[in-house]
DNA sequence: ATGAGTGCAAACCGTTTGCAATCGG
DNA sequence: CCGATTGCAAACGGTTTGCACTCAT
């Protein structure tokens, strides 16, 4: 996670202007608990800027994505969220019940993938991991 | 991976009816060497079934996915298509040229998801595990 | 015979695109 | 000022639903 100025720093630095629209996404999305689908992040970024678009979400995600800035996180119910990410590599965990999302930095995975590579004769060159569960709060109910 | 007997048997033990576009979808999933969309499976379907439709192929596969015969694979474009699976707990490995797949049996994640929830507080109650890499045959090229 | 299963057409929903108006640098 | 960006409306593609007909049992 980053602050506001870090991720429009990042943002103009490739040469996009930080317009109103903008910045409301870029808000809404720094205050998520959890991976918000595009119609989730309209709703939320319309209370940072009322005129917001949902054509508007769509465009500035794809540009987030590709700056690796945010990631597609699939839920359980086959549509995806989006979530900023930390730069690099990382897994996700996702709360069954209230979907938030903890990111897990550190990634484990390199011997199983090593011997993976070995078993099945593939050159391994990414993975996907996402794991669901309880969180702490919701654990309580 | 299963033939088509065992399959049939296990459609019949639910109380589904094995009709001939039922049968033509199964014959379809067995024969694919990697996962198929709604729409391919249709088309490769026909050849078994002249008169197959996409409605039935989608309510199918939704019937196989709750009696975990089938499983939806995320594939590289956002879209995702269906394998069959293998009962119990998998993973794919998926070649990022030719779509090949290979089923990963076993599942080593068992120590590292503990550690996950130990660091997040969660409690664990799934995991998906995705992993794209080069066949053996595309390697070559 | 009879209810489960089917295909068609239409509805539906999320996403993308064309375009004229607008805004940021 | 000028091109990047915007929102609207319409197009689009994949998925789901309503319905009358058909098939497996």
């Amino acid at each position: 996670m980053t602050d506001f100025d870090t991720l429009a720093g990042q943002w103009r630095a490739e040469g996009h202007k930080l317009t109103q629209p903008r910045r409301a996404i870029l808000k809404t999305l720094l205050a998520a608990a959890r991976p918000l689908s595009p119609a989730e992040i309209l709703e939320r970024g319309q209370t940072f800027y009322a005129d917001l678009g949902l054509v508007t979400v769509y465009r500035t995600l794809e540009i987030l994505e590709a700056m690796g800035l945010a990631r597609p996180v699939h839920l359980a119910d086959g549509c995806h969220g989006y979530a900023l990410s930390t730069p690099g590599h990382t897994h996700h965990v996702v709360c069954d019940r209230c979907h938030a999302v903890v990111e897990i930095v550190g990634c484990a995975l390199g011997d199983f993938l090593d011997s993976v590579a070995e078993r099945t004769g593939y050159t391994i060159t990414g993975h996907w991991l996402e794991i669901s569960g309880l969180c702490p709060e919701c654990q309580q109910k």
